[in-house]
This record gives C-alpha cells, structure tokens and sequence, in this order.
DNA sequence: GTCTATAAGCCGATAGAC
DNA sequence: GTCTATCGGCTTATAGAC
C-alpha cells in the first residue's frame, strides 16, 4: 500500500520533472494522485512548498551519499571518482528529482532558496576541497581547482539530459568512463603515471547510496 | 534608434532567461518593451513563436560559427580546442541566449520542435564527428567518441549557469581551461606528447563569432 | 481526510476604433 | 502601428460541510 502523501510526491516529481514547476497546475498533481484539490492542500501548504520538499530531500540524499564517500575513500584520487560515479548514478537512476534539483531553481523564493543554496553550495564544496586537496599534495595538476570542480559536475549533472534506462551505455558504464574522463581532466598520476578507474578501490556506488538514503529517511523520512 | 521589434526582442529574452518561458506573462513582454499587449500581438503571431524565433536565431549563428570554425582549423585537436573556446565564449558573452536555447526546449510543441531539434542534433554532430575524426586518425584516445561528445559539450554548457563578467576568471580563460579540459579527456596527442592549447594554432574565437553573426543576418535578419 | 463550491485574480489572445 | 476594452478560461488557494 502506497500511502496518499507517497502518491502526490511522486505525481509532483513525474510532473515537475516532464513539464517543469511553472507549468504545472495543481489540478494536475490531484487529479495524477486521485484526490481533489481541496485535499491536496491538507497535506501541503503552497505548490512552492511542495518544490522545496522534492528539491530538500534529493538534496540530502546527495549530500549524505557524497559524505559517505568522504569517509569510506583514502585519498583525492579514488574520492574524486567515487564522486564522479555517485553523482552520474544519481542522475541516471534518481533522473527525475535530478532535473528538477537542477532546473527549478529559479522559481524558490526568500528564506527556501536561501536554504537549498546552502546545501548547493555544502555540496559543492565537497568536490572543491577534493581536488583542491589533490593539488596540493601533488597527485592533481590543474591550474583552478574550483573551475575544474564546476566543469566536472556540469559534466556529471548532463546525464540527466541525455540518459535513457533503454540506451545503449550501461549506467555503470558511463559512470566508470566519466571518472576517467575526470582523472584525465585533473591530470591526475601515482608515481608520475597516469590513473583510471580500474586501479582504484571504491565503494559500490549503488550500496553507498543506498546507504545513505536509509540515514537520510531515518533522520527525516520522505514526504 | 532601437526599433520596436528589437525591443520585444530583448524584453523576451531577458524576461525568459530570467524567469523561464511559463512563468513569464505576455503582459510582462508588452510592459517591459514599452507598447500595450495588442500592439505586441502586431509583432508576433503567438508567444510560443516569440521563443521558437529566440532559440532559432541563437542556434542558428552558433551552428554558423562551428561551421567556420570546421572550415578554419586544420586537424581534429585543433578543431575541437576551437569548438570548446566557442561554446564557452557563446554561452557566457550570450548568457541569455543560450539559457534560453539549453533550458526552454520542453516548452516547445510538435513541429516547432521538431525544427529545434533538428538544429541542436546537427550542431551535436558537428562535435562528435571532430571526435570519431581525431580517434580514427589516432590522434585522440577514447572508447565511446559520442560519449565523450556529450560529457565535453555539457561541462561547456555549464558555464552559462555560474558564469559572471563581475567574476575573478576572464571568458577567455575559462575558454582556454575548458579547451585544455577538454585535450586532457580525449587523451590528445601529437608524436605521443600531450597537447595544450598553446602548442596550436586556433583561430580568434570573437573575430569567428562575429562573422558567422553576420552571415546570419545576412541571411535572416534578427528579429 | 475528503469533498463541493467558490473566491479573486491572472492567463493568452482578440475585436474594433483611431 | 497603436490603443482601450474585453472574452473565456485557467490559476492558486480557501470556506465550510460531511
């Protein structure tokens, strides 16, 4: 049994996601989650309030994934592409609250926008200080650690545009390749040679989330 | 003398860009480009045709340029390199533009859509194919060229998102960095040495953009 | 918790005068 | 080419019964 509450999260998510916050009525996340609107606004205040919801708990569960990562990984290098390949599973699997975490920005107003910057930017800083860490220990080499870091997670957060479950490229796989690609990027070299994925030890992806998902929904569950 | 064509122009496409297609109001285009709404309806047909004109002229001097840009450089590395710089100078000189360009794809309906999409996957192609080139030559080393495509067009389309000419990196800069990025990931190669975009002869990617502009309106006049 | 009914206002688009 | 006035419908949100 799927509760009420479930079904107008994941009828917001669908919706949002396909034809974005501003286009959607709220005729239509009742009428996807068979209630009225009038019940609708028993389990919500404001559609923005229901955006903030969806963008705060994919969020979360982002950053608890990437704090994981930090904790279970032993130098730049491999949390550098344990991070890659989080961030790329999240936004092949978890598509939909993907693009809506990343698009809808723009529609959050006053003291809600404020408080998703900050967990933006908390996450981001994480992949700032990984490489700036790799820098300055001298198994990266690049000139901007900040620039580099925006032009790996743009890179990353494009999957959510492209990816389809039925295309050609596993998901895994395009994980693994973006991660080579970022050692690549960042020149990144163990006794002056090159690194790929395959000689790193990392954390399955897809049970680190898991994990982190389960401390996020014991902390806060979801809507 | 700015015409008033030219003011419905730039109203849309700063209220676009700034606040999304659905969330702006025709009343806010009229209002913004100095004229009452029905004399805004003697400049256009429906507000949907006002974005479709928007995302047609900014992609089709995009594709103008890359199509210069093919013409004037002599191998795969040196294209690609010239590729990234004009992306990264188009989407952060033309912030707007290409916002709207990137984002406002999902507003579109049936053959208007069609048209744009057209558009986008020749432009897309224009990269890949740089690619496949510089990997069968032997010149690039990457297994999935289409993947690397996508990874490499995204981290450049980011820059519209964070991008400010109030910033501590000039455009250029960033341009260079990106088109180093981007040598990096595809593991370019020349006698077997690693490249950057110092060792190259690119051309001048303002000068380039200028004239594949003016071929646009020579053409087609802006709206 | 769920509903019907409705408020109050904004939406895109048009008619028709000048 | 510009305007005022307006249409019909849709918007978010609420009141109040059950």
């Amino acid at each position: 049994m799927i509760s009420t509450e479930e079904r107008i999260h994941e009828a917001a998510l669908r919706l949002f996601s396909e034809r974005g916050f501003e286009a959607t009525g709220i005729r239509e996340i009742a009428n996807e989650a068979g209630i009225s609107i009038a019940s609708l606004y028993h389990y919500m205040t404001t559609k923005e309030d229901l955006l903030v919801n969806i963008m705060e708990y994919g969020l979360s569960r982002l950053i608890a994934a990437a704090e994981l990562v930090s904790e279970r990984t032993a130098g730049p290098i491999s949390r550098l592409a344990s991070l890659i390949q989080l961030h790329v599973w999240v936004h092949g699997v978890g598509q939909k609250s993907a693009s809506v975490v990343d698009t809808e920005y723009r529609s959050l107003t006053g003291e809600r926008l404020e408080r998703i910057r900050e967990m933006r930017d908390r996450y981001e800083g994480i992949w700032r200080s990984t490489i700036q860490e790799g820098v300055s220990i001298g198994c990266m080499d690049v000139p901007e650690p900040k620039l580099a870091s925006f032009a790996l997670l743009e890179m990353c957060t494009g999957v959510s545009h492209w990816y389809s479950a039925n295309g050609e490229l596993s998901l895994s796989y395009i994980g693994e390749s973006y991660a080579n690609y970022g050692l690549d990027l960042v020149r990144a070299r163990v006794d002056g040679n090159t690194v790929t994925v395959k000689d790193l030890i990392i954390p399955r992806t897809a049970d680190l989330y898991r994990e982190a998902e389960m401390r996020v929904n014991a902390s806060a569950p979801p809507a």
